[in-house]
DNA sequence: TAAGTTCTTGCATGCGCTTGCAATCTCGGT
DNA sequence: ACCGAGATTGCAAGCGCATGCAAGAACTTA
């Protein structure tokens, strides 16, 4: 049984050869014959031997630890995403050290900082405002970062985001299709690319209608604003209400659906239709059973870890690739009567 | 502006000092006069010199790393819990690296292997069965461990929870209070101490007011065998059918809200009264707005975090806690009709 | 079988930092 | 101005592993 530590010195002396033969036999690619490998390798099993990351991490100057900054989990896309972005990296051989850029922890900066410190091999920032100094601090310190579900107007970021562009118009096509005329919209945090975009896409699909958006509310991706945008759009003072009303991500549109049924009275979708963003797991509750578009959190996650060993693997000739990957709208009852998608 | 990678000996050299001073100054605690200190901090800033923390790992031995073990994040209880205990642990200067345990991924030995290989100073155990071996490994290894949400009949192991035989109790309390005599349980897998204590202290609940289960469904923790259960205890085909229902945790109880009244027409809490446990977010939503017992996220992640470190930093007089944490019953409309807390 | 390759292997050094130890300083008290 | 205790400092030896280099082993080829 292995007992406390057991360095590769000690390994090498029971195997009778040298610390760096046995260094090599831990190290794929490196040469060693098949019978020094033995010899090794039964050592090792024999005293429960095996390699010390840290130590490696300093001495190769490789950590295969990748940080990961998140600003919240409570948009439940993102528990999602880490669970298979973790399991993707470990398959490869990396791990996720977590970074919680709450507000309350002081400002992102610092925790780049941080993150550097561990030495890691490269940084995903999962819904994080990017400022230029953060970009320029991890490229000078030569770790390669990829935004996911961001996107930055930046030379020389990657960034892996679903085509929230195409899915605004996706909602504007299908509800102008459906034969909304007056449409409202609850907008996202005005500092997220995913709201702009979103929004874009939705006005530009709109436009192509011959419509325009009814009305705007702003939820800031937060519940409660949600709910009051909902309320002053629909509420009894409200002039003119949308049949229809997109809102820029699910756990918002859910927030919107509680006033409109249980504050208000409305039926939905008979009163209104109501379309969300992102495909969360709850969209698809029966209690919801909310039409929205899907981000496809596996080929996001897929994109990620490629795109970001890519740059591990070949930093001189990587070039930064931003790329938008395609959801589809996910038609439920919010939006139809008698739709019935065997859907979980 | 900071180069690529900065050691302590140049900061050294610049400030004039050995590298030892500048190794003090950034170790809390060390010998050093005021007058080098700032030498050293102005060189250090001047040359954006940051302490490389793996380097600093293998030559103190500690490295300031916890890891987390997590078998899935679809339980929103864990991403709570999760954000609270990296950001917990971030202000005592510690660092979390995940490991999820997806049984596709191995199974939990290898898993604790790969932790280990990494040197962490803690391993914080989430809704993970553990064996005795690992317990031993980590042991072996003499790094501390605790079970998060999930109790263990092993001495020399910490395990913070919730008080869940309490809260099982509370529950029959409850329903038989409001009138209830058939009450029916929905079980979680029988693997996890949390699905046993439930149960426990909600049979013991029932007994003391004369009753007993009325009808048993396995759900597994799983939303699918949830339905299922939920139909086969409330289908066309059951005989009398419970009045009350209690489910091992929300999502299980959300599920079976959604066949109730979407498959069976039947109408929550008049036919039928719901409970479930954990209080995630989305039992507080307006389309459920689910009784259910709060597991309170904070002080669980509280007490794990004071275990652990107390553990880490007094390893041979530490005894090991066993903590189950109370948490109210919170009362909502699936129980009872006019219920109007605000509650979010 | 000898020369020429390609593999293996050990040596020694270094990654960037911590820390025990002994030498040096600093200062208050007398 | 002198002494001793405590505070600072530098030295040097690691922490556990990776890796360039040169020497030795094994294998080709003619």
């Amino acid at each position: 049984m292995a007992s406390a530590k057991v360095t590769s010195l000690q390994v090498a002396k029971r195997a009778g050869v040298s610390q760096s033969a046995v260094s090599r036999v831990f190290t794929p690619g490196a040469s060693v014959s098949e019978k020094t490998a033995n010899k090794v390798r039964r050592a090792a099993d024999a005293l429960g031997y095996r390699p010390n990351v840290l130590a490696r991490a300093v001495a190769s100057g490789r950590s295969r630890i990748i940080g990961l900054v998140v600003a919240y989990l409570d948009n439940y896309f993102y528990p999602e995403a880490l669970e298979k972005l973790s399991t993707a990296l470990q398959a490869k051989g990396y791990h996720v050290l977590i970074f919680m850029a709450s507000l309350t922890a002081g400002n992102i900066d610092d925790v780049v900082d941080e993150i550097l410190d561990y030495q890691v091999d490269g940084i995903v920032f999962a819904s994080v405002a990017m400022s230029s100094s953060i970009v320029e601090r991890c490229q000078g310190a030569g770790v390669p970062i990829v935004l996911f579900n961001r996107r930055q107007d930046m030379s020389g970021v990657s960034a892996i985001t679903s085509d929230n562009f195409a899915g605004g118009r996706k909602v504007a096509d299908y509800l102008a299709g459906l034969g909304h005329r007056r449409i409202g919209y609850i907008a996202g945090w005005e500092g997220a690319s995913t709201q702009r975009d979103r929004e874009a896409g939705f006005r530009s699909g709109l436009k192509a209608h011959g419509l325009e958006m009814a009305a705007r509310g702003v939820g800031n991706f937060d519940t409660q604003q949600a709910k009051q945008a909902a309320r002053d759009m629909f509420g009894p003072s409200a002039q003119h209400r949308p049949t229809a009303l997109f809102v820029a991500n699910d756990h918002m549109a859910i927030s919107a659906m509680d006033v409109l049924r249980g504050e208000l009275g409305l039926v939905i979708p008979q009163d209104v239709a109501v379309v969300g963003y992102d495909d969360v797991p709850p969209a698809s509750w029966g209690a919801y059973d909310l039409t929205t578009v899907r981000q496809r959190a596996n080929l996001m996650v897929e994109h990620t870890v490629e795109t970001l060993l890519a740059e591990i693997g070949q930093p001189e000739t990587f070039e930064p690739r931003q790329i938008a990957i395609d959801g589809p709208l996910v038609v439920r009852g919010s939006t139809e009567e008698n739709i019935h998608i065997q859907d979980n």
